[in-house]
DNA sequence: CTACAGATGGCCT
DNA sequence: GGCCATCTGTAGG
């Protein structure tokens, strides 16, 4: 089942937690591939110093921030890399959910393609956000589409069969040094004992 | 195994 | 001009 609008309309703390141990699938060109999230961080907009959307900046890189939850923010970072991010809460709230890492369930060999290198480690795939984006392929173009929609070709889902007891930790989030008084806030959920987050 | 420098360009002041 | 929610290759123990 694909998660429904409501899902993401909540407090960003709580959506990032619960974003844990669900499924990211990626359609391209008739391939499926899917991976389970087992690392979130919360950003919260207007207050946080580690937002993009710290005290409520909004650019033409930050705009899509300010849409439904639901919504796609992929930004590039250091010149060469990608990142994800669902949008949370209300239009008002400028909060999303970064997913830092996942494990690769479907689609093993299309992922392996497309991250450049020779991965024998299954868990180098996706244990960092930039590998995340590479073996799924994602960029830019997916700002603003919306993961509860049937036809977007990036929707989340939820686990039906999967065990639903998960031990979920927390810790303040990675690399942001410079956010000052906010760097450590445990606003990082992650899949206790899974070998598939980032290190 | 850990440590660290370099890549590389959009974004923002 | 400086910074950056990262990753990789290389050097050294």
């Amino acid at each position: 089942m694909i998660l429904n609008k409501k899902f993401y309309r909540h407090k960003t703390l709580r959506v990032a937690k619960n974003l844990i141990g669900k499924y990211l699938v990626r359609e391209i060109d008739g391939k499926k591939l899917r991976v389970k999230i087992v690392e979130t961080e919360a950003y919260l907009g207007k207050s946080d110093k580690a937002s993009h959307a710290f005290k409520n900046k909004r650019t033409d890189r930050t705009k899509y921030l300010y849409r439904c939850g639901g919504t796609v923010y992929i930004y590039l970072i250091y010149g060469i890399y990608y990142c994800l991010n669902i949008v949370t809460s209300s239009v008002y709230k400028p909060h999303s959910v970064f997913i830092r890492a996942a494990e690769p369930i479907e689609g093993i060999k299309e992922m392996k393609q497309f991250r450049k290198k020779n991965i024998n480690d299954l868990k180098e795939l996706t244990n960092g956000p930039s590998k995340l984006c590479q073996s799924l392929k994602l960029d830019k173009t997916f700002n603003g589409k919306k993961v509860y929609n049937p036809d977007s070709e990036l929707v989340i889902m939820s686990s039906e069969n999967v065990e639903k007891n998960y031990k979920i930790n927390k810790s303040p989030r990675i690399n942001i040094d410079y956010a000052r008084e906010d760097k450590d806030k445990k606003w990082r959920f992650y899949l206790s004992n899974s070998e598939f987050c980032s290190n």
